[in-house]
RNA sequence: GCGAAAGUGGCGGAAUUGGUAGACGCGCUGGAUUUAGGUUCCAGUGGGGCAACCCGUGAGAGUUCGAGUCUCUCCUUUCGCACCA
């Protein structure tokens, strides 16, 4: 046995031998209870960064951990191929972005070999695959059929120099990032899935998804955002026609004093046909960005239409305004405003002068005003005559009933949740498989797959599809289309497609009902809304069409935190700043260890910290994990990560952190190296003598197994350091030995789905046997936990005053009679009268006295 | 703006879920080994105090015999917001 831990040797030797064995080929085997552990794939983006490490090997543990538990685990990797970044690397480096992509996937492919992650590499794919992608072109038809995937047109960011349509992303303080021009809003023709039509399934199934985060549960129910309220019909004055608005609160209906539509609303258009103030006003709302957090932060403005609308109730005429903070995409597009009682209206109708009407006052006579801040509670009405004195529970039915009586409007459910637009005007994505007659009409392809040519150079304008008459010109003016899906098309259903990905004849066959639902997905925090909606709602689709038989597709979700480090910089004359990674840092600390300086280790000289932030490109602070890899070994790497945090919390870089997982594994290593000197036929006797270690041992293992099932990996490491700690410490002395194999024994199985390969090898260099992973899960020894005494806490008036030690039956009388007996308890209780005293079991003992 | 989280030593974090705050690791201090640096090993390490003790989980209130944990108010930070993936 080396004397020394050499991570390369034996991580390749460890690799080698689960290729060998196969170890990770899973295959259907109904007699087994089935595991499907699944990691969101990456994006080839070029190499790992600390994120993905971060992400496979918590999966990685969860798949070695099932599997030491006996069950048969399926555990694939495959590439979320198509995107955006693929075009921009293709101008940059003037490559087609299919031989970028299968470059990046090799290259990341060794990368997380290298890591010894165990997946069943048989099952992998990329979803530039037409194999792949074919089957979503197949679904999409079925969806057209159905009527669930329909046109439409939406607003795009349009870049007008570079005649192309820009994704949020590529939108910098409204302008174009390549062209620097402002950016237009352009309205065109899209394909959208009916999302809306599974509302109400993707909320109440929600209910019944025990194994996700409360967190997570809750953004998807704000998300997709189910309302009670009421639509109606606002008359418009001089006009046949009507504005439908849609309000949660029709209890303040008496209380409106304006109506604000949308820029883009057809009554805004027509008002400003002559009116130049107001197409000038327009014309600026078509401007800029158009995400909502811009939106809804941007300056609230407005303009009046000058028309009247007529108050559904009263008949009152109030003015219509186009205002930049209604979207045409939300429900009507158009907004009843009560100044009165919805904080927006308010700072609407103050910066406009338009009179605030109090419609809803507090029920108890408290003071309620509206001179500083619109009053948003519930309440009592007045001012509101036919429905003066009703609370806003009655006044919300009151007013509901009585438009539908006038046939003004109804009660109706709404919800935020909006219709997925699917259209993306890209080349790196899988064809939107249709085909646009000359006549007009749309017809779906009826073979698959409709073909990305991939020999295209793109250069950042137009459409490069367009451009390729084999492809796009079809005949007879037939035309196909060149608008590609949107990318998260692709991952709402990959984790179907691993349970069978080589069915040719098939989108999904009968081995899908073997492993679906995925039993855990780890993924990032930041897919907790969309990606997880559309997946679920695509296995919906799916089981509606026969294809799956399982209502929701994740069982159990964790959601693992991000990847953070410290910033440093220094300023440039031209009030830029020099970003300076951590890794070409060194950090002074005074005595105390507290940070004094930075400097950076090329000059020097200070450079200034910047702050902790997300690992990224722009702040220089990523970490490489190949020089980790390279310099320490995968099994430091895998162990730093699940050791320094909880996997859902954010994991702060640090080189030191690294270092000392390293130091832990060369620790375990020498412990090893220990037991293997002495002869392995000592007799393990007189275990006696050490009671108190294995007492020690069990407990902990005790807690690890605890931590492994909620998932707490961290403490898990913790665990096995302390249980190597107390074994180090032991005598080295051939009574020793049989204590100190059983708790190496233990480690080792414990530490394998973390550090897989140095378990391995420690496993069969000390005779345990072949493979750790098939060696068991440990389990405790109750016996060994059994103590004669126990230790309780004595508190006097909750503080800690002194530890006695009881026989393990002893009755509470002479517990709270051993407490008071203490010698520092007797200096605080003394002079005061006992009132209380209360005992936790095996714990505690509280005084209360005074 | 809306939605969701998180604040504990110099740092990452732990606290068996209302019962000894600071496990484990990093850093730091002292010592041993080494020609030296590094490595490795041993001891110490929340703050104040000579000590007995006192103070301490973002701030403030509350519930309780007992609060890092539960309730309310506030502050700060992070994430998501539909064309980044």
């Amino acid at each position: 046995m080396e004397s020394q831990y050499k991570p390369e040797r034996i991580e390749n030797e460890a690799q080698g031998f689960w290729v060998q064995t196969g170890a990770f080929r899973a295959g259907e085997d109904p007699d087994r209870e089935k595991f499907y552990c699944l990691s969101m794939f990456p994006y080839p983006s070029g190499k790992l960064h600390m994120g993905h490490v971060r992400n496979y090997t918590i999966g990685d543990v969860i798949s070695r951990y099932q599997r030491m538990l006996g069950k048969n685990v399926l555990q694939p990797m495959g590439w979320d191929a198509f995107g955006l970044p693929a075009e921009n690397a293709a101008i940059k480096h003037n490559k087609p972005p299919a031989e970028w992509t299968y470059e990046n996937i090799a290259y990341m492919k060794g990368q997380l070999q290298r890591l010894g992650f165990g997946y069943d590499w048989d099952r992998e794919f990329a979803t530039c695959d037409p194999d792949y992608y074919r089957w979503e072109q197949w679904l999409f038809t079925r969806l057209i059929d159905k009527g669930l995937a329909y046109r439409k047109s939406a607003t795009v960011n349009w870049d007008p120099v570079d005649q192309t349509v820009l994704a949020n992303e590529q939108v910098i303080d409204g302008k174009g990032w390549r062209s620097g021009a402002p950016v237009e809003k352009r309205d065109i023709e899209q394909w959208f899935l009916r999302i809306t039509d599974y509302a109400q399934e993707l909320l109440d199934d929600l209910d019944r998804l025990d194994g996700w985060p409360e967190q997570v549960v809750t953004m998807q129910r704000n998300w997709i955002g189910r309302s009670v309220g009421v639509q109606m019909k606002f008359a418009i004055e001089g006009s046949a026609e009507t504005l439908d608005v849609y309000t949660t609160r029709p209890d303040t209906l008496m209380g409106v004093t304006y109506v604000a539509v949308a820029a883009e609303h057809p009554l805004a258009l027509e008002a400003a046909a002559n009116n130049r103030a107001l197409a000038d006003f327009i014309r600026e709302c078509r401007s800029g960005a158009l995400g909502e957090a811009d939106l809804e932060t941007a300056e609230k403005r407005g303009m009046p239409l000058g028309r009247n609308a007529l108050h559904p109730v009263s008949g009152e005429a109030v003015p219509i305004f186009a205002a930049n903070f209604v979207l045409m995409g939300y429900g009507t597009g158009a907004v009843m405003a009560v100044p009165a009682h919805d904080q927006r209206d308010w700072e609407f109708a103050d910066k406009y002068g338009i009179p605030k009407k109090q419609v809803i006052f507090d029920p108890d006579g408290q003071p309620c005003g509206i001179e500083h801040a619109a009053y948003v509670e519930k309440g009592v009405l007045a001012n509101s005559a036919p429905f003066d004195g009703l609370n806003s529970e009655a006044a919300f039915d009151a007013i509901a009933a009585w438009l539908e009586k006038h046939d003004k409007g109804c009660k109706q459910v709404n919800f935020r949740l909006r219709d997925w637009g699917v259209s993306r005007q890209r080349y790196w994505g899988c064809p939107i498989p249709v085909i646009h007659r000359a006549d007009g009409t749309i017809d779906p392809a009826d073979t698959f797959p409709v073909r990305l040519p991939e020999d295209i150079l793109v250069d950042g304008s137009g459409s490069p599809l367009k451009k390729l008459p084999a492809f796009y010109e079809l005949g007879n003016g037939d035309l196909r289309e060149t608008d590609t899906f949107d990318t998260f098309f692709e991952s709402s259903w990959y984790y179907a497609r691993y349970c069978c990905p080589d069915a040719d004849d098939r989108m999904l066959d009968e081995r899908a009902a073997y492993w679906l639902p995925v039993d855990q997905y780890v993924g990032g925090i930041e897919h907790a809304i969309l990606h997880l909606l559309y997946a679920r709602f695509f296995n919906k689709l799916m089981r509606d069409d026969g294809l799956v038989d399982c209502d929701e597709p994740f069982s159990r979700l964790l959601t693992q935190g991000m990847v953070v480090a410290e910033t440093y910089y220094r300023d440039r004359p031209d009030g830029s700043r020099e970003w300076f990674n951590p890794a070409d840092i060194e950090v002074e600390r005074d005595d105390k260890g507290r940070t004094q300086r930075a400097i950076a280790k090329t000059d020097g000289k200070p450079v200034i910290p910047g702050g902790i932030e997300k690992m990224s490109k722009s702040k220089n602070n990523g970490v490489d994990p190949q020089t980790l890899i390279d310099c320490y070994g995968a099994d430091t790497v895998r162990l730093y990560t699940m050791f320094t945090a909880p996997p859902d919390q954010s994991l702060e870089w640090s080189d030191e952190g690294v270092e000392g997982a390293h130091r832990f594994l060369k620790r375990l290593w020498a412990l090893g190296v220990r037991l293997h000197a002495t002869p392995s036929d000592t007799p393990a006797a007189g275990q006696d003598q050490f009671a108190a270690t294995r007492r020690e041992l069990h407990s902990v293992l005790q807690k690890a197994l605890f931590d492994y099932e909620r998932q707490q990996y961290n403490t898990v490491v913790s665990a096995c350091m302390t249980m190597v700690n107390a074994l180090t410490r032991l005598e080295d002395t051939p009574a020793a030995v049989g204590v100190l194999r059983e708790g190496v024994g233990i480690v080792l199985r414990l530490l394998a789905p973390i550090a897989p390969h140095v378990c391995h090898t420690l496993w069969r260099e000390l005779g345990f046997g072949d493979d750790v992973q098939s060696g068991g899960w440990p389990a405790v020894d109750e016996a060994a936990l059994r103590s004669e005494t126990v230790e309780y806490v004595v508190q006097v008036n909750g503080k800690m005053r002194g530890k006695i030690q009881v026989a393990v039956d002893v009755d509470q009388a002479t517990i709270e009679q051993t407490a008071q007996d203490n010698e520092n308890v007797q200096r605080f209780i003394e002079g005061l009268r006992i009132q209380r005293v209360i005992v936790v079991p095996n714990k505690l003992v509280n005084i209360v006295a005074k």
